[in-house]
DNA sequence: ACGATGATGAAC
DNA sequence: TTCATCATCGTA
């Protein structure tokens, strides 16, 4: 039984223990979830739509590959934290951890619904429109810190979940075909 | 098809 | 300290 105040609030915060589960699995299951970004001025969600996988130390597509340095440190880190890094010298790109401490993954959160149905298509378009940039980078998504991923009760069916390759890793070698983008359509 | 735009990391 | 690269996007 879920407490009285959660109801309420109509809010179900993802535990750490969601996200400390292998990657692949943990990436299909945030389809369907409430990406919730409030600040003191203005409460923003979107569904998320679109989430691409980078798991592990060997995936040469994945920032984590060639070990850890300053930027990538929190993908090593416990599970459940915010990986927000700039691309292209203006894109924000926002990614979750996944698995135990010490296994380097990720997962990026590529497109979402909008409350009204619109969908936005795109990392970097994500990020602008939830005004999401550095100040939550490696904070915990399992907490109430103005950004976290909630359950609420939005069933993806995994016949129409659509899995693709990842987009812009050509460069990642014999992991650059791997089916680690996953979707869903309204 | 390409330029914007700046942080990152590896090389030197 | 320099330099190539980049989990992108808007304009053409």
């Amino acid at each position: 039984m879920k407490s009285r105040s959660s109801i309420h609030n109509q809010e179900n915060i993802l535990p750490l223990s969601f996200f400390d589960r292998p990657t692949l699995v943990v990436a299909q299951e945030l389809l369907g979830k409430a990406l919730v970004h409030e600040t003191k001025q203005k409460k923003l969600y979107l569904i998320i739509q679109e989430v691409e996988a980078y798991d592990g130390p060997h995936d040469k597509a994945s920032h984590a590959h060639r070990g850890t340095t300053p930027r990538n440190a929190v993908m090593f880190d416990e599970a459940g934290h915010w990986y927000l890094y700039l691309v292209y010298g203006m894109h924000w790109m926002l990614n979750i951890t996944t698995g135990p401490k010490g296994y380097p993954a990720a997962i990026l959160i590529r497109g979402g619904y909008t409350p009204e149905g619109t969908l936005i298509v795109g990392p970097g378009k994500l990020t602008k429109y939830l005004d999401l940039n550095c100040p939550h980078n490696t904070l915990p998504a399992t907490k109430k810190l103005g950004l976290w991923i909630e359950d609420r009760g939005m069933i993806i069916h995994p016949k129409d979940i659509i899995r693709k390759k990842r987009i812009g890793v050509d460069y990642a070698k014999e992991w650059k075909d791997k089916l680690y983008n996953f979707s869903f359509l309204l």
